[in-house]
DNA sequence: GCCGTTTTCGGCCCGACTGTTTTCAGTCG
């Protein structure tokens, strides 16, 4: 039997709690389940080894209960428990909560007075005007439904950070140069804490005074597509906008720093927070502290975190994880900074499958403030991005040199993104990978294995001594693609032996490997290498989500590559090369 | 079902909006 990922078994916790709250469990008992789901798949490590020594309830939110459930999971690959509940319903029934609007209640009233268990029976029963006729339910709410089922048939529901980023952007930049004056306007939510996909984006408005409110109300609202009306109220007006929900949130200077600490989450973030302060005697609401009814002024987010007694907490951390614990004790990390980059690595030429020359790469990576690039064409068995024959990168090796000439002190390095092979070698002879300053190895073929092959696949390529960074880790493609499945723990370990790189591949569609595995490889003292993977110049902006990764990866400075200056990484590459020549 | 700086029982974050109600339940974030 498989062993399950954390993913899975929290999987089966939230349909757990979702079966227990259609039965009319207590909503305590079901959010255990739900608070237990979360903790499980944000644990850094495999939760299956911990119920095999039997140490599931060191897990926050997991106890005896629920590590019962966890163990008879990760031993048979079935849940008794699961399966109890929902022998009561039709299989298809957890389809009727994806539709905006249905919860619980609203589901086990259809389901039990009209016998509606699907999406395409909730559908049907809108137009035949069925569900008018139930308690709770009317005209409005099935017109409503109906609308809410269009919108998921459209579209899948989630967006890359690209997407929600350029919408965000966009909107923003149409309300500034709007005929409202006074406001100001800030992306909080999900979209501040850099996730990697969204369903809606959170922006504030914070509103100098209510004298423009109407006319504000108004251009919120004009932002819409067209039915893209969620919400409409008086500080809160959600609008649907090229398939993406946004929620817009007006309030006063006054409770700024409140607002942006609620809005931008998350839940379980703010959950933590509120209890604290409870024990504090205080009370936190997007509108301001309380003591008692007397409101406790702060002046900014920082000065909010500092009254409930703790240190500043980046949004990319607040996950309801580990940081408000280390916090309080002032060990948060220093995370890195857009400006602590000083190279470009990863980057394609004309060469193979780029679209620009190695010199108009260097110009513009320079303009941008970097101090290197380390070029990495595709190696030669990558037919499809015309990789690089022995002979083409002899020549490419030549222009490197001509162009770090001419544009010195800046520097190029030259290196290969080397596929790696079926069995796990890389894509060229040693005496042709002794020439290069760096070499990334990356999985773009024969991409069905278990997870055993893919595991030595990439394990003998780590071992492979001129291997200085592993790329694109689990080959995923958001959105679009899973990763092979890995054993991630042995890779690391591997990394972590023999001195190679993570590459963090920042391409909005990749962000590989996700930001738990950054943390955990920090933890491990891995140089994490943030690469975008540019194809032109244009992809050198995709830097900007990898910053992100980073900080939402506890990265600091110094486990970052390329922070380093040229000359340090010049010397990380000549240390390892050496090594491979003893 | 879980948890503990008011602890082993008695709580469990808090508020906006909507629609169906006639004072509030359900959903959402």
């Amino acid at each position: 039997m498989k062993t399950p990922v954390n993913k899975e078994i929290a999987s089966v916790l939230k349909r757990i709690a979702v079966y227990k709250e259609l039965s009319g469990e207590n909503p305590f008992k079901v959010r255990a389940f739900e608070n237990a789901a979360r903790s499980v798949e944000m644990h850094p490590e495999e939760v299956a080894a911990l119920s095999d020594k039997g140490m599931l309830e060191t897990l926050k939110g997991v106890g005896k209960g629920v590590a019962e459930v966890i163990t008879g999971y990760v031993r048979s690959g079935r849940s008794s428990e699961l399966e109890t509940l929902r022998s009561a319903f039709p299989d298809t029934i957890e389809e009727l909560f994806t539709v905006p609007g249905m919860g619980p209640k609203k589901v086990r009233a259809v389901y039990e007075k009209l016998g509606v268990s699907s999406v395409g029976e909730l559908e049907y029963a809108c137009t035949e005007n069925r569900l008018v006729t139930l308690e709770g339910f009317g005209e409005k709410t099935q017109t409503k439904l109906l609308k809410a089922i269009e919108f998921i048939r459209l579209q899948g529901g989630l967006h890359l950070l690209s997407d929600a980023l350029g919408t965000a952007e966009e909107v923003i930049g149409t309300l500034k140069n709007s005929a409202i004056r006074d406001i100001e306007i800030v992306a909080a939510g999900s979209l501040r804490r850099g996730k990697t996909t969204f369903k809606d984006i959170d922006i504030l408005v914070v509103e100098q005074d209510g004298k423009n409110r109407e006319s504000l109300q108004k251009t919120l609202l004009s932002l819409a597509d067209e039915n893209g009306v969620i919400a409409s109220g008086d500080t809160k007006i959600s609008v649907r906008r090229r398939g993406l929900q946004i929620d817009f949130r007006i309030v006063s200077p006054g409770s700024f720093p409140t607002a942006l600490q609620h809005f931008t989450g998350s839940k379980e973030h703010n959950t933590i927070l509120r209890a604290r302060a409870k024990r504090m005697g205080l009370k936190v609401n997007e509108y301001g502290i309380y003591r008692g009814d007397e409101p406790v002024y702060v002046s900014s987010e920082e000065d909010l975190y500092k009254t409930l007694g703790l240190e500043y907490i980046p949004p990319e951390l607040r996950e309801g994880d580990e940081e408000v614990r280390l916090s309080e004790k002032g060990e948060l990390p220093d995370l890195v900074k857009a400006e602590d980059f000083h190279g470009m690595v990863h980057v394609h030429s004309s060469y193979s499958d780029g679209s620009n020359s190695i010199e108009e790469l260097a110009r513009e990576c320079a303009a941008l403030g970097y101090s290197y690039l380390c070029i990495s064409d595709h190696s030669r068995s990558a037919y499809y991005a015309h990789g690089l024959s022995e002979g083409r990168l002899g020549e490419q090796a030549d222009e490197v040199r001509r162009v770090n000439e001419a544009l010195s002190p800046f520097r190029m390095f030259c290196g290969i993104e080397s596929e790696i092979l079926g069995d796990g070698g890389l894509d060229y002879p040693d005496e042709v990978l002794e020439e290069l300053d760096f070499i990334i190895g990356s999985v773009h073929s024969n991409l069905a294995m278990s997870k055993e092959e893919a595991t030595e696949r990439l394990l003998r390529a780590i071992e492979n001594p001129y291997l200085t960074i592993l790329g694109h880790m689990s080959g995923r493609l958001l959105l679009s693609r899973e990763g092979y499945r890995l054993d991630e723990e042995r890779i690391l370990e591997a990394l972590q032996k023999n001195g190679t790189a993570l590459e963090h591949n920042c391409n909005p569609l990749r962000l590989d490997p996700d930001w738990p595995l950054l943390k955990r490889a920090k933890k491990m003292g891995i140089l994490v290498s943030v690469n975008p993977d540019a194809h032109s110049i244009e992809g050198f902006s995709d830097m900007r989500y990898g910053v992100t990764m980073a900080r939402k990866g506890w990265l600091e400075k110094k486990d970052v590559l390329n922070c380093m200056t040229a000359g340090e990484i010049d010397e990380f590459f000549k240390r390892r090369k050496k090594k491979t020549s003893v």
